[in-house]
DNA sequence: GTGAAAGCGCTAACAA
DNA sequence: TTGTTAGCGCTTTCAC
């Protein structure tokens, strides 16, 4: 009965068990409308039978769409990444639509390579975290595109979805005036990074808006690396004049890194340093103490990103940006001082 | 010139451009030999000027290869997968497929989903680490798969790769035997666990080999999340009889949440309590001290499994199992033992 | 409600 | 060396 050897079923198999023609059972195979009761019983019974699976690849190429979307990140191993893949592939699976992931591991050339792969596997759309400064072919042919993470400003007239860096060190730098660190010392990324720019820009609006003047606040450079931060840190524990130090640093992976300088110093964190770190990667949580941070929505980027290509068929949003906000974790790499110059000026004796 | 408006090229668009056959045309493309020189021009440039990219969709169709494997993690999240999908996506980027990567998020329902999802895509092979206890169509049509990870064991009639728990669980009891810990208490998965009885087993041949009596090692079972371990590091605290514990955990996460415990109990890790993991995952090296720990080959097994699947074609391994090395990875959570042994005797007046 | 036939973009067998 | 032709598995008119 089976005279397919091991062949995979196509329509004509199940059509043929099924005693009706091809179309009527790529009809009944594919939802449409207008067949009688008995066909379409009769043609899933004989598909069921063969154990029949559709082509998705002869539908896509009939139909112009293969379903599939790309998307390119710098590094799938690294947990950052790995949560806006994770919230892609979730909000992608809820749709039905398959997520080809590709990893560029920060090299202009291999994301070259994966962009080319993708417009040849004809995705629907793809969301890229930009390494190089052009898009070859993806823009020629206008294959719906979104941009995601700090480099995604390179390209100004893509859409874009990212966190909102502005928002989040407000949120940070608020916080720590909570705390009564007003002044706190800034690891940033390189000068050539985009991210370091708006970094800075925000913490100096949060300053305007406290009276308080920006330049006051050391700044040290470093690569968002642990080693980077922690020299860093190593500076800024050099330049400092005594007291309680407070660092915010770019990058998760840098505040850690200065948490391991202190401690190589001989200095404890919380108590001598706060540290507060940004982007809210696991290591942070495992951290002694634990890193406080401003987390980036990691899972909601992904997520976000594959909605809005998915939406895109209707309306071609152009350009369009959008942020979403980060989150505050706290967990206790910074000393409460509010509370010990409480402490202090009632000791002392003061009223208010 | 351009009538296409908008239209990817094809070939065709190409060969009349070009002013050849289809064929010709299409021969040039796929570097097929038995082209004049001039042909071969003409065609390269019509191709270039046209921006034409061929589509690997109908390639899929025709040759019945799609060039794409699926990937089925059980979270993309989780840093361990994240370095099996990087060395998965970097093996195969080389070989120039795609890689197709589902999260089945530890559902069954999820993978049967992804499953048949990849089955549409039509994919050449599958690698999957499993959740369920079946496969589905995979195995009726023959679709070459092989399985990491250590629910493999599940499916023997499949080729799989892992790491080699019983060289790592032997690399670390040599380890803590070099350093003095002879008998180290052990925080292992659940009863409903392979991996559970896996791991007793290599500590028990390596008691065996070193006339300990396994019996005389304390057991404690968790569910391999954070809490879990110190919850389990608690009860080991408990039980414990005064001097250095040691404890050996079949992953980092147990073994950070046992590190968290111990602080919580006012303990010193490594002077009061040493700690070794299983797994190697990022977080360890910030943790406070750095976790020692086997490490898994995480990348390598990605990339082996690709590399098997392109194999595959020539020659079919059935029920293959290949095991990598994990290695060890020191970092500052084992106390040094021996040495302070050597330093007491010393201090008394022995001699060897 | 159903069948016949065209065609998506490509490759490969055959002819010239 | 080059052109012609027949499909890969599917959807979709267009007749009936």
């Amino acid at each position: 009965m089976e005279s397919l050897n091991g062949r995979r079923p196509t329509v004509i198999d199940v059509a043929k068990r099924a005693g009706v023609s091809k179309s009527t059972a790529a009809r009944v195979l594919s939802d449409a409308p207008n067949i009688s009761a008995s066909a379409r019983e009769q043609v899933l019974l004989a598909a069921k039978a063969l154990g029949y699976t559709r082509n998705e690849l002869a539908v896509s190429m009939r139909s112009g769409r293969s379903g599939m979307l790309g998307l390119v990140l710098p590094d799938i191993a690294n947990p950052f990444w790995g949560e806006v893949a994770r919230g892609a592939q979730d909000r992608a699976a809820d749709a039905g639509v398959s997520i080809l992931i590709f990893s560029s591991n920060w090299s202009a050339e291999k994301e070259r390579m994966h962009l080319s792969t993708m417009m040849q596997a004809r995705v629907d759309g793809a969301i890229i975290n930009p390494v190089a400064d052009e898009l070859g072919d993806l823009e020629r042919f206008g294959l719906p595109c979104i941009m995601i993470g700090s480099s995604a400003e390179r390209f100004p007239d893509s859409a874009s979805i990212g966190s909102d860096i502005a928002q989040g060190v407000a949120l940070g730098m608020d916080y720590l005036r909570s705390q009564g660190h007003l002044r706190p010392a800034l690891i940033v990324g390189q000068r050539t990074r985009l991210a370091r720019a708006r970094f800075l820009r925000a913490v100096h609006e949060h300053c305007i808006k406290h009276d308080i003047d920006p330049v006051t606040l050391p700044v040290e450079d470093a690569d968002y690396t642990t080693e980077g931060g922690a020299l860093a840190m190593r500076r800024l524990l050099e330049r400092h004049e005594g007291g309680h130090l407070c660092v915010f640093a770019a990058n998760d992976l840098m505040a850690l890194g200065a948490m391991g300088a202190v401690r190589e110093t001989g200095l404890h964190c919380p108590q001598d340093v706060s540290i507060l770190g940004f982007d809210g990667i696991q290591a942070g949580a495992f951290a002694w103490p634990g890193l406080t941070t401003i987390e980036k929505p990691a899972r909601q980027i992904g997520a976000e990103a594959v909605a809005q290509l998915l939406k895109r068929d209707v309306e071609a949003a152009q350009g369009s940006r959008i942020y979403l906000p980060c989150t505050l974790t706290e967990r206790g790499s910074i000393a409460d001082l509010r509370r010990k110059l409480m402490r202090d000026s009632v000791a002392s004796g003061e009223r208010r």
